[in-house]
DNA sequence: AAAACTCCATACACTGGTGTATTGTTTTTC
DNA sequence: GAAAAACAATACACCAGTGTATGGAGTTTT
């Protein structure tokens, strides 16, 4: 009789259960559009279509939430970087292909980078958040050093060089981020870190 | 005599009234440490050690507060620029000038720095804002082309080395802000960009 | 000195969000 | 196929914050 009027469970749209997992997901979308400040409990259940009831099973609360997405985002780029040792090759190959992956593909995943941006912001009113975030640029830089090893010998040139190239593409993403035929300007930045890179050999 | 003209601030209980500009600037305190996100009316009247009744006599409302603070910081960052002028020289100690300006003196400023880190990530999500921030950007790039007109003669060369330089000093503010022990790393990288652009003379 | 203006305090209504307790519904396990 | 465990809905208490209305004290103007 009656059954119209209350569709009890989740309407027969979606019908399976929600893992933690599902939660954070929906947290990253909230996060890359309105950073960590306009994380709410609320809005995620009203998107997963679910209510309040789900979460507080799922998670201790808002804090555990964003901790938790915290950490598997410090995982996974961590992870991930195992995914971009260089490949072997010439140096100045091996450096457009980093290059490429700093800049141009990270331009057309806007979603995970305005996850890292936010990151990054929360990281400078949040001393968990801080540390991951320097966990990560350290693996980072750590990482592209093993390339920069091969056009200097100075240690601390290396690192210099590397840090440079790094700040330069964070610097990048803040900068030109959103913003539209930024394609074109990305692609000539990309070429004129190459050659300013590779114009520093042995200059140490 | 003449202070019957002036604004008269004082009163016998040493109880100063504020102004607009003063709200302002305590805004400016709790943007700079908790970003726009947290910015509290409450928070700023028991800040100043006032109720809000004094507030919403200044102010329309909380978004008036918004709009004024970034409407200040637009025309104080474009008014900045114009005693940022070259002062003339030769191209290298000019580059130096602009460097130390954009890196380390910037980093001092600490204060001023998280303002705009915060204004940038509020742009993300804010309409205004983002006009605002584009509208510095280009200030900025466009100041630093002068100087690098004098290093190469094709317009598109010296718009791409100019940007470079930009999104590298800002992408240094974001990583390296706040961390410790940046004050030497902060001059090696400036002594490497100044080379590294240096470099590139004549490469059109 | 009375009126008018400026600035702030107080009180209240209202919104939107958190967290908890309880109950209800699926899904898994035995 | 029932008990147990996993997941979700509902209702509630509670709090932080906004905006508004109104009154009031201090200062300036007339």
């Amino acid at each position: 009789m009656s059954e119209a009027s209350t569709p009890k469970r989740r309407s027969a749209s979606e019908k399976k259960q929600l893992t933690r997992d599902n939660w954070l997901d929906a947290a990253a979308g909230e996060i890359a559009s309105g950073g960590f400040g306009q994380l709410r409990v609320l809005t995620l259940a009203k998107k997963l279509g679910v209510t309040r009831g789900s979460f507080y099973w799922h998670f201790r609360d808002h804090e555990d939430l964003v901790v938790s997405f915290l950490d598997r985002w410090r995982d996974r780029r961590l992870h991930e970087l195992q995914y971009w040792e260089p490949k072997g090759g010439d140096v100045e190959t091996e450096l457009r292909q980093i290059l490429e992956l700093l800049l141009t593909d990270a331009s057309r995943n806007i979603r995970r980078l305005q996850v890292e941006l936010a990151v990054r912001d929360f990281a400078r009113r949040n001393e968990y958040a801080a540390e991951l975030v320097i966990q990560v640029d350290a693996a980072r830089i750590n990482q592209n050093c093993t390339l920069f090893r091969r056009l200097s010998s100075d240690p601390q040139h290396v690192k210099d060089l590397s840090l440079l190239l790094y700040v330069a593409t964070i610097g990048s993403q803040v900068v030109l981020t959103g913003k539209k035929g930024d394609e074109a300007t990305i692609q000539r930045i990309e070429d004129l870190m190459a050659r300013v890179v590779l114009g520093q050999r042995d200059e140490s």
